[in-house]
RNA sequence: GGUGCGGUAGCUCAGUCGGUAGAGCAAAGGACUGAAAAUCCUUGUGUCGGCGGUUCGAUCCCGCCCCACACCA
């Protein structure tokens, strides 16, 4: 179709509250393109304040994709985000050279440019089945099933983590196959050129940032706004710093001061989670979020 | 002023029938291929409030002092 000169991604990730967005749109202007986020919660709909999407003004300026594009019943997951993120990039090579993707969702930047292995699709009824055991039954289950189905992930698979255990389970049960089997780890190349920008702040500018952008959430009605969702609250994409928090002060399990001060904590976890990804990734050139003009320098030049 | 209960890791606390101490949370580091803002792993020396006393040895017992809380005046 193309060559992989001809076309470009620029990638730019790094963690919550470094200003990612506001890189995005100067790129994506400068380039008069659009931009593909990589956030696995922006993309709902229902879920606004608290997921610090970027602004009507700022989606005005720039058109996005996978913002707003999913329901909370929507079955969201890196897969099927690589899917509409790499169609939805084949659609904009037709009229721009250059596309940017932004986020801060490493497992979807990876799916989107080294591609996921191919595992069957399981069976909804398994799936429902397993989870529904695990959370009767616990870990132990969990662990007797895998020991006696999946020698392989018994053996070398995270035995101590429910969900990935839970994975595996079903996995084996739908296919009679290890999980670990389809686990080529081949990394797909894309038709495309990806040049992936990373940034990062002092930690005590970033964590400034996220106390900030914690207030402003607050000031701006999260509060209310997470009191619309309390029927979905159990639904994966509740599961979500901001959200969850406040779903326990509603229960009256916290108070409203307990509660935004584990927003501020599990928002500083996430970003050095995010951070732990990121930083073994060596195909990331690192830069402030301040330095856009040697951004431009280096996706133009490589160097 | 009196009585009571406390003062132990950044925070909340447990414990040592006297042989210098440990959990949860936080923090730091890490892993992570269909839940990823999720999930999981590793890491715990701190004048055990201060000063004396008893003792081979005190954070633990005794005395005094300081601080906090509660109640009584």
């Amino acid at each position: 179709m193309y060559s992989p000169k001809e076309k470009n991604v620029i990638v730019i990730c790094g963690p919550t509250a470094v200003g990612k967005t506001s890189v995005a749109i100067h790129l994506a202007k400068h380039f008069q393109t659009e931009i593909i986020s990589a956030d696995s919660r922006q993309c709902f709909r229902e879920l606004n304040i608290g997921v610090a999407r970027p602004s009507e003004a700022e989606l005005n300026t720039v058109k996005h994709h996978f913002i707003t594009s999913h329901s909370v019943h929507d079955d969201v997951n890196a897969g099927v985000f690589e899917i509409y993120a790499l169609q939805k990039a084949t659609e904009l090579f037709r009229q721009y050279d250059t596309i940017i993707m932004v986020g801060g969702t490493g497992l979807y930047i990876k799916a989107f440019c080294e591609g996921l292995d191919t595992i069957p699709a399981i069976d909804p009824v398994i799936r429902n089945r397993v989870i529904q055991s695990y959370e009767e039954k616990g870990i132990g289950w969990l662990q007797e099933q895998l020991e006696e189905k999946d020698a392989q992930f018994s053996k070398e698979g995270e035995m101590e983590n429910p969900q990935r255990m839970m994975r595996a389970l079903e996995v084996v049960e739908s296919t009679g196959q290890s999980i670990l089997s389809f686990r080529k780890k081949e990394k797909i190349t894309r038709e495309f050129s990806i040049s992936k920008i990373g940034l990062e702040l002092p930690k005590e500018d970033l964590h400034r940032n996220i106390h900030h952008r914690v207030d402003q959430m607050m000031e701006a009605g999260l509060l209310e706004e997470v009191k619309g969702l309390s029927k979905w609250k159990d639904m994966n994409a509740l599961r979500t710093v901001g959200y969850a928090e406040l779903f326990d002060h509603l229960d009256s399990k916290i108070s409203l001061e307990t509660a935004v001060e584990q927003i501020r904590t599990n928002t500083r976890q996430y970003a050095k989670r995010q951070m732990t990804w990121f930083r073994k990734d060596a195909a990331i050139k690192w830069f402030t979020p301040g330095e856009t003009e040697a951004m431009m320098g280096y996706v133009k030049t490589g160097s």
